[in-house]
DNA sequence: TAAGTGATCTCT
DNA sequence: GAGATCACTTAA
């Protein structure tokens, strides 16, 4: 039984909670006529005007205004010179929240996730749904609380102590 | 552990 | 316009 994510789904509590709820759930990507699936193990929240690390604690940029737009849709950036990160955007319409999806089962690393699947910008503003041949679905696993670790993310040192140390980041 | 890589942001 | 920065990976 696949249910396919709905842009409810990414507004109907805090960031963090949901990115939380997206472990178990399945990043499918249709491609070239192929279709994958691929289990989420691992995401990091990006939450509010006041998260440091987040794109969006100095404000709305050209690059970053997709994050304050509809939840539900794809925020896809590129970094380091030669990586592609892939979120999805959450909370109501001109709050920045967005949950970046770290590893799928299998393959770990966001960069190596997005090569993987052939994400690009072209998939940035998307919406998550089947037009996009990109988005995500409830396929009834059940992942047991005590098997989710939450910890502090990755990378973001520059965000000072208390910023780098939230636990936002989720994995199984 | 360090270097590669280039878009984007911030300051002149 | 120039310089710094960056939600990472790979190869040693």
């Amino acid at each position: 039984m696949s249910k396919i994510l709905k842009s409810d789904f990414f507004k109907s509590k805090n960031t963090p909670q949901i990115a939380r709820d997206l472990l178990g759930k399945f990043l499918v990507r249709r491609y070239q006529g192929k279709t994958t699936h691929c289990m989420i193990t691992e995401v990091e929240a990006y939450d509010g005007f006041k998260d440091k690390a987040s794109h969006a604690h100095r404000g709305r940029t050209e690059r970053n205004k997709i994050m304050f737009g509809k939840a539900g849709h794809w925020y896809v950036y590129f970094t380091y010179g030669m990586h592609w990160m892939l979120n999805i955007v959450t909370g109501p319409e001109n709050y920045p929240g967005a949950i970046l999806i770290r590893g799928i089962e299998g393959l770990n690393g966001p960069a190596r996730l997005t090569k993987a699947l052939h994400i690009d910008k072209k998939l940035n503003g998307k919406p998550a749904d089947k037009k996009s041949a990109l988005w995500l679905e409830n396929r009834g696993v059940k992942i047991s609380k005590n098997k989710i670790i939450s910890a502090p993310r990755i990378g973001v040192a520059y965000a000072g102590p208390i910023w780098s140390k939230k636990k936002y980041r989720f994995y199984i």
